[in-house]
This record gives C-alpha cells, sequence and structure tokens, in this order.
DNA sequence: TTCTCTGCAAACGCTTTGCACGGAT
DNA sequence: ATCCGTGCAAAGCGTTTGCAGAGAA
C-alpha cells in the first residue's frame, strides 16, 4: 500500500488541508498501517523521521483529518481512539486480546429506515468483539 | 416500569449481589429511566434519597452489574459510559444534539459469522448518530 | 506583516485506585 | 474476628486547551 508523497500531498491539497511534514507523515503513517493505530503508535512510529514531533501535533492532525473526512474515529472500549483511513462504511472486529482491530465487511441494515423516520442519519457503525483467530490459536 | 423492591432484591440475589442499599437503588434508577443515562445522572438523581452516596461507589456498583451481566455499558462517543438495562441485543441511536439515545431493534446479520470463522465473537454492537426527531422538530 | 502550524506545559473530565472506617456475618 | 461494601481523596490516562515561538504566504 505504499504511496508516492506526491499523491498525499495532492489528496490533502484536495482536500483543504495544507501539506505540511507533520500532516504529510501522519496521513503515510496511516496509509501504511492498516492496523487501525490509535495515537501512540502514531506517533512512535513517526518519530525516527520526525523527532521534533510532538504528541499534541498527532492529535491535532488527526483531528484535522477526521473533520475533513478523511480519517474515520473508531471508539471501541472508549479507553482510547483508533484511526482508520478507510472512509468506506465498514464493520469492525476487534480482539480484546491483542487489540488488533479486523475489518468486517458489513453495513448496517436499510431496514433502520423504517425505525428512524424523522431521524436525520449521519454515522450507522458495527462492531464485535472477542479473541481474534490468531490469538486462539497460540 | 415501576418494580417492587422486592423484585429488585431478589434480582440482585439470582445475580449473586449482595443486595446493599446503594446497589438496589442504582438498580432501581436503572429500571425506572429508560434513557440510558450515564453516571452523573444516576447519582444526581439518587442523592435525594442517599444523600451520602458518593459518586465512587456508582462507579464501582455499575461495574458489578456490568460484570453480573446485568447491565450493558455503551460506549458511542468516548466521552462517558452510558449504562443499559436491557441487556437483549439491539441497536441504538444517539443524538447529537440533545443526547438522548434511542433503542434501535436491530441485529448483527448472521453472515458476519462467515467473516469471522475461527474468532471468537463475545459482542456485537450496532449504534446510529445523527440527529433525533425530536431536535429536528424545534 | 499576517495568518496558520507546531509543540510545550498545563488543564480537563471521566474513571480507577488506595485506604480507612463501619456494618454485616 | 473476619470479610466486604462504602466513600473520601488522590492518582491515572487519554485528550484538549492556552499560549508563545516559528514558519509560510
Amino acid at each position: 500500500m505504499k504511496k508516492q508523497i506526491k499523491d498525499i500531498v495532492e489528496y490533502l491539497v484536495k482536500h483543504n488541508i495544507k501539506p505540511s511534514y507533520p500532516r504529510i507523515k501522519i496521513l503515510e503513517a496511516l496509509i501504511e498501517k492498516d492496523s487501525h493505530p490509535n495515537v501512540d503508535e502514531i506517533y512512535n512510529s513517526l518519530l525516527k523521521d520526525a523527532p521534533t514531533l510532538s504528541k499534541t501535533t498527532v492529535y491535532n492532525t488527526l483531528n484535522v483529518f477526521a473533520e475533513a473526512g478523511i480519517v474515520k474515529v473508531l471508539i471501541i472500549d472508549g479507553k482510547e481512539a483508533r484511526y482508520d483511513i478507510d472512509t468506506i462504511e465498514h464493520g469492525h472486529f476487534k480482539c480484546d486480546n491483542c487489540d488488533n482491530i479486523t475489518d468486517l465487511n458489513i453495513s448496517i441494515d436499510d431496514k433502520i429506515i423504517s425505525e428512524l423516520q424523522g431521524f436525520k442519519i449521519k454515522e450507522k457503525r458495527v462492531y464485535c468483539k472477542g479473541i481474534c483467530n490468531k490469538c486462539l490459536s497460540i
């Protein structure tokens, strides 16, 4: 899933986000990891390339990305936010043991629409929790 | 949904929870409110009946209830936990404006099972966010 | 210059933990 | 006498905010 810096810059500009170095690196990190990382993982993975990077900037940047709609914030345990660059509607499975998050190809049935008549739905979320196959086989 | 104290005590005992006064009152509050209250709402609603009640006890008690499986903890925004006495699988809609949570009669399709072969599923959650009909009509 | 981004330090808010008192068994 | 529930105070932890300095336009 390696992308050219050029593409990343273009992508940011397209979404009205100024392509600063931290923003490019953070987006790059999100694209390279498909593990739905948390702030700490992103921060730590970038320290070698950007030693002066602060965690505040990671937070700020992820909030900018979320507002621009280019990342989704996953709240599963309430302990910490996880970030997903895949903004197409899908579900997640979080393993209680290894904390990994797996994508699920699932979306909420439109039958709920009938229950939510007169409501404005902005977001639909589905997730499961349990133990993943890798952890079970250990 | 008014219940006799007797029933509440019985219910607690059945789940191996000693029916202390705070526990009875907190469970009673959860049954009477169908609003999926947070800790503060529960705490404040009980202060008149239990002036010495501490928020710590509310937290402790709700954790005891959650472990016993008689309440479900809803984490939707990550800001705060909300509590649901209805432990039958169903979904939720949270209004971004009034923070009310509405029940949805929905459950995750079993087709996900095929995606999660070899996984142990402990929990399935579905929720939507947006603006509820009451807030839209104002 | 002016505006925005960065990042340190401090604040914030929800929740948990340490600990001592008191009641129940 | 022992065990457990309660509740105050303090700590914990992820996240946000205030603010000043740096950098882009």
